[in-house]
RNA sequence: GGCGCCUUCGUCUAGGGGUUAGGACGCGGCUCUCUCACGGCUGAAACACGGGUUCGAUUCCCGUAGGCGCUACCA
């Protein structure tokens, strides 16, 4: 008795286990399928990085699937461009385009006998048709008809394989006619799309278009086809996209449904779109050039017009904060936590945890991050960027000196970019000076209390000790009664030319006493 | 036009039937200070509107409005 109810409950123990371990066991494969018609755009970085975070997070793999189904969009360069943007932010494949795999071609420009194999798929089961109206035709069309649309209520009295008899079709076909593949959408059906950020999205088949799924002109499929077949034969078990495929959805379930694959089709998710920092709409191009950030991960020299666009890369953002930014835009924790690292983030991603609204992209708060990331930045990581510099000047310098100055300065900075010019003045002595600051600060008085100080600072052996030269001249100030900022100020617009910068003790530290010296008596000299 | 998605400070967002509606960016003030920054403290700043449901809605439901997306032989 007893081992039957054992037996009993065992065997439900072992058919929920064994439910819950087809649901999970399925290993989780994403895809990032951009197409190469341009710049990678920062959205679609965004893209590209949840994929990427969700994939790794559940120790899946992450894909690099190039669709370039479209010969006339095609842009030459596009495709390495998205491959080194990727790389530079740290947003790593396991297998696609350039990376190999048991999945291979990843191009979809190269898969077109493997795209041929499914459309006729279709058409012999009926789901898909030969349509021959032209380009024009149909524009003829929707110009005569307003709300045309290509589907079960028009096709008859359309030119295609449904409404022409088939000796038509095989004399249109025996001339080389060109033609499309359209599917056969039933209508009056109630499509569900599940998805893990919005639910259960409900469509009426009726309202869905006989989409063109295959052109005879170039042999290639459309996206609506490729996508289906490529993801189903690459095992792609969770589609992570942007909103805008949302409505094309439905017709991705019903293709799946058609091809009778509709046991291991992908998960969907479909993420907010990144708007513009002003007005509404999609974040462009554009918007970047008009409000003077970069939309590009790195720079792009578009190969068509020859215009070249700026780049986070280039503009001396950090990748770690353009990811932590990214990662933010369209999700968060749920804790007060900012800064992440990738591999804090692929811990903590989930994509319940999405928004559905799309976001504005701030470009003030990029900057923030970029601030902090660099803060972290080791002094001697920084040190290449002004190498570089005093290289291109052919001005001579130590590793140490370079280290510490921007040791002196890297709080100011927001961007690599902005290192040289915050701590120039360490290797360049000023020749001018500010005016405003002359104005402002070079009193009637300065240029004796400035020689009393010279003076004074040659009585010092060494400034290398910040604090005993800071103890000492200001101790001297107080014993004169000299106001200190009537000094301070002043002796700093000598040795940097302008009223900004570290300490002032910290700046005569890694001048030396002679450098000190000279651009004081220099600045005597200039300042009238 | 049709269809779909969305709606908390200016922006990114947390929250969720009873909260002083929380954080961050930006902005203002104070502070630090030899300058400029950084930092610290602090202030202003939001539940689109109208109906329900409820003892009580910012939160749930329904409308409306607004925004966005899609509506190609582009992806």
């Amino acid at each position: 008795m007893m081992v039957i109810v054992a037996q009993t409950i065992m065997s439900h123990i072992t058919i929920s286990l064994f439910h819950s371990s087809v649901m999970t066991q399925r290993r989780v494969r994403v895809r990032f399928a951009p197409s190469p018609t341009g710049a990678l755009h920062i959205g679609g970085v965004r893209t590209a990085l949840y994929n990427y975070l969700f994939a790794k997070q559940h120790g899946g793999d992450m894909v690099l699937r190039i669709e370039d189904t479209d010969s006339a969009r095609f842009v030459p360069g596009a495709e390495d461009y998205i491959i080194e943007s990727l790389a530079w932010l740290g947003i790593q494949f396991d297998e696609g385009v350039s990376f190999g795999g048991k999945y291979a071609p990843y191009r979809q420009s190269e898969r077109k006998e493997v795209y041929q194999r499914y459309v006729k798929q279709l058409l012999d089961a009926g789901k898909a048709y030969l349509a021959f109206d032209t380009p024009a035709q149909l524009e003829a069309k929707r110009a005569a008809v307003p709300n045309f649309q290509y589907d079960a209520s028009t096709r008859a009295e359309m030119c295609n394989s449904l409404s022409l008899s088939a000796d038509e079709v095989s004399e249109r076909l025996a001339r080389g006619e060109q033609y499309i593949v359209r599917v056969k959408i039933e209508p009056h059906e109630d499509i569900v799309v599940h998805d893990l950020i919005r639910g259960d999205v409900h469509i009426q088949s009726t309202i869905l278009d006989d989409k063109a799924l295959y052109k005879s002109a170039d042999n290639l499929p459309t996206y609506h086809l490729a996508n289906i077949v490529d993801d189903h034969l690459m095992e792609i078990s969770h589609v992570i996209r942007g909103e805008e495929w949302l409505p094309s959805a439905p017709l991705h379930v019903l293709l799946y449904r058609y091809f009778g694959w509709e046991e291991t089709m992908p998960q969907f998710a479909h993420l907010p779109l990144l708007l513009k920092p002003d007005g509404n709409g999609k974040l462009s191009k554009r918007d970047g050039d008009r409000l003077g950030f970069p939309v590009f991960p790195i720079e792009w020299h578009d190969p068509g017009s020859g215009e070249k666009s700026s780049g986070y890369r280039e503009a001396g953002y950090l990748p770690e904060a353009v990811i932590n930014f990214l990662a933010l835009l369209g999700w968060n924790p749920g804790t007060d936590q900012e800064l992440f690292t990738m591999d804090e983030l692929i811990r903590l991603f989930s994509l319940d945890r999405c928004s559905k609204s799309g976001a504005k992209f701030d470009y003030e708060k990029v900057k923030w991050f970029n601030h902090k990331y660099l803060q972290q930045q080791a002094n001697s990581v920084l040190a290449p960027y002004i190498a570089a510099e005093l290289a291109e000047r052919g001005i001579a310098s130590s590793p140490q000196k370079i280290v510490a100055a921007i040791g002196a300065i890297k709080e100011r900075a927001t961007f690599t970019a902005d290192l040289w010019e915050l701590c120039a003045f360490f290797f360049v002595a000023p020749v001018t000076f500010n005016e405003k600051d002359i104005q402002k600060r070079w009193k009637e008085e300065t240029p004796e209390l400035l020689h009393a100080l010279l003076e004074k600072l040659e009585t010092i052996d060494s400034f290398d000790d910040i604090e005993a030269t800071e103890n000492d001249v200001k101790t001297w100030c107080q014993a004169r009664e000299y106001n200190l900022g009537a000094v301070m100020n002043p002796f700093r617009l000598t040795l940097v030319g302008e009223m900004k910068g570290p300490q002032i003790f910290v700046i005569t530290q890694l001048l030396g006493k002679h450098e000190t010296v000279k651009r004081l008596r220099y600045a005597l000299e200039t300042i009238k």
